[in-house]
Order: structure tokens, then sequence, then C-alpha cells
DNA sequence: TGTACATCAGTGAACGCGCGTTCACTGATGTAC
DNA sequence: TGTACATCAGTGAACGCGCGTTCACTGATGTAC
């Protein structure tokens, strides 16, 4: 039974923007579509969101909010392995997020779980993180193999150089 | 002089797209605007390429040729800043690059770098390409310092943890 | 409990836009003789 | 060296498309009395 007001509509499409920048990408991502698939007029969106950037920011933010939960509390390989997993679960929405500049907060992880490491720590995190982030890219573009198993290896095959050991 | 006939308009078309996928992104790439900017009429560029992917191809294709030789010849931490360097000139095309299948040559490149390294080099080379690839992205998306000292220092604030020292 | 009314989330028609692509064409080039 | 002609790289007009966005509107909801 359709109700004329919708109830949820801004839920509905981000919820519905989500589904279709998986399987559209963000080019074929567009207003119109997310309203029909939310059952809903065309410019109906505009109610909730200003314009079409303001949807995909929505997207975002949402998204950052998802992988800040998923990495949370963890560190080391497992850290990284859950990295991982959010980019393969949301492909899309992955590229978006890190074309923003809102990667704040997850540098943060990373710098939390090096931080005992010593006067290198920043180097530390940048590197992890980057491992993580290209083993990231490199799989969801099907240039690694999408096994767990495989992600895990890789993960263990790099280790920190730097820290107290060495300290300089 | 106008000339009716081109010359080699279809290298020029590439250099235009070229320029363009980097000043506008990917979606912002027409087939139109790189006639424009070709100084040729919207539809010639239908003479070189059957249509925009094709344009898109060629603009991959000749990337991975630029990127091969960026890198051929070099290993360790030299091959690492060279790929990073590479991204950073190329950043629009170099994202699109890995949309593609096509960077087996790459991974080549990484693998024999670690030719060596024993029974795991295979993990080794992923890991390597990882942690290059992940950051070249981070850098280029403003998320780390674009600072060619930096990059030096990330890159060797790691270590490869596999190889015949612990053949296993 | 019932009614008047403000609010605002939706609708449907309409706009202008740049795009990819097709069409019939025309002018320049190169080759056979 | 000169000419006829095939080839084909360009041109310009035209198409249909989906898009983002605006507009005046209408129907549902909630609140004041």
């Amino acid at each position: 039974m359709a109700t004329y007001h919708h109830g949820d509509l801004r839920a509905a499409l981000l919820a519905a923007a989500g589904k279709l920048i998986e399987k559209e990408g963000l080019a074929g991502l567009s207003v119109r579509d997310a309203a029909r698939r939310a059952g809903v007029s065309h410019n109906a969106p505009y109610r909730h969101f200003p314009d079409r950037d303001a949807l995909l920011a929505a997207l975002v933010e949402e998204g950052f909010g998802q992988l800040e939960k998923a990495l949370a509390g963890r560190s080391g390989r497992e850290l990284g392995e859950a990295y991982v997993r959010f980019a393969l679960a949301h492909p899309q929405r992955f590229r978006l997020m890190f074309m923003t500049r809102q990667a704040a907060a997850t540098y943060e992880r990373f710098a939390k779980a090096f931080a005992g490491v010593g006067a290198e720590a920043d180097l530390a995190a940048a590197a992890a993180w980057s491992l993580v982030h290209g083993l990231a890219h490199l799989v969801l573009d099907r240039h690694l193999r999408n096994d767990e198993d495989f992600v895990r290896k890789v993960l263990g095959a790099m280790r920190v150089a730097v820290g107290p050991q060495r300290s300089a």
C-alpha cells in the first residue's frame, strides 16, 4: 500500500544509491535512478539532498562510518584484513570514499596501531596503510587473487622495519 | 594554416584525451571534447576509434607502455619510487589503467624483482606491489603528503619478511 | 472530540544541456596509365 | 609530366537519450483552539 509520504525517504535513497553505485559505477549513479529504485518520483530526492553531490557526500560519510566500525578495536594483520574485507564488500563506494578528503579518521586508526613503535611510528603507519590500501585496490580490480587466505599471507609477507630496535 | 587532412589525428586525439582526463576526470572525458581540443569536427574521431571505449582503451594501452618504460631495469625501493612517480604524474590515467584487466606486465615487473627470494617470492611481489600501489593512491588522493622524501621513507619502513632466511 | 490551518513531502510537466552516434557529403591524396 | 579515378579523412546537420534541476501544484500530517 503506497503512502503519499514515504516515511524515511532519505534512508531509502541512500540505500538505493548504495546499491546503484556498486552496480553501475560512480558515473552511472544518477539521482533519477535512485529515485526510481526508491519508488518515488524523479525529483522527490531534492527534498532531502540539495543536489547530486550532496547524495554522493552522504554515501561517503555513511561509508566512513561503516569502515570505522569495521576497524574499531583491531590492530596488526587483523586490522589489514578487515580493511580489505570492507573494500571488497563495497568496491565502488570504497573508491568514491577515498576520492574525497575525509579519510583522516582512517589514518588515525593506523597511527594508533603503531603508536608504540617509536619515533618513526608515522612512517610505519603510512606504510601499513599503503600496503593494505593497495592490496584492497589490486584485489578488487582483479589484479591479485580474491582469496582470504592469499590476502592473509600477503599481509604477513611484510614487516615494519622501523621502531625502537633501530631508533634513528 | 589549416589542412583538411590532419596528418596524425589519432595521436593528436590521444594527446588531447590524455590532457582532458587529467583535467576533468574519467566521467568528464568526452569524444566531442577531445575532438574540440584537437581542432577537428566532433565526429572526426570516429575515423580512428570506433567508439568512446576504444579511445579509453587506447589511453590505457599507452599508459601501460609508459609505465613499463618507467619501471624497466629498476628494482627495490627505486622501483617503488618510479611507480609512485608515474601515478602522481598521471593520476586519472593511472586510476583508469588499473580499472581494466591489463596489468599483468606490471605484476611481472614485481615478480622479477623478487625472483631470488625463494618459494614465497610471489607473496613478496604481491606485497611490494600492494605497498607501492596503495602509497600511490593515498598520495594522489591527498591522504598522505606529496613529498618525494616522505615517499622514500615510507617505502623504506617495510621489509620483506619471507624468503630463504625463513624458507617454509 | 472536532475543525481550521500551516507545513512540507511528495507529484508531473517542462527546461536546456552535452553527449554518443549516424548520415550523406566533400575535399585532399596517391596511384595507374 | 598530365590526367582520371579510387580512396578515405575530414565536415556539418541531425537524431534520440538520460540527465540535473526548476516550477507550480497537491495531498497527508500534525497542531492550536
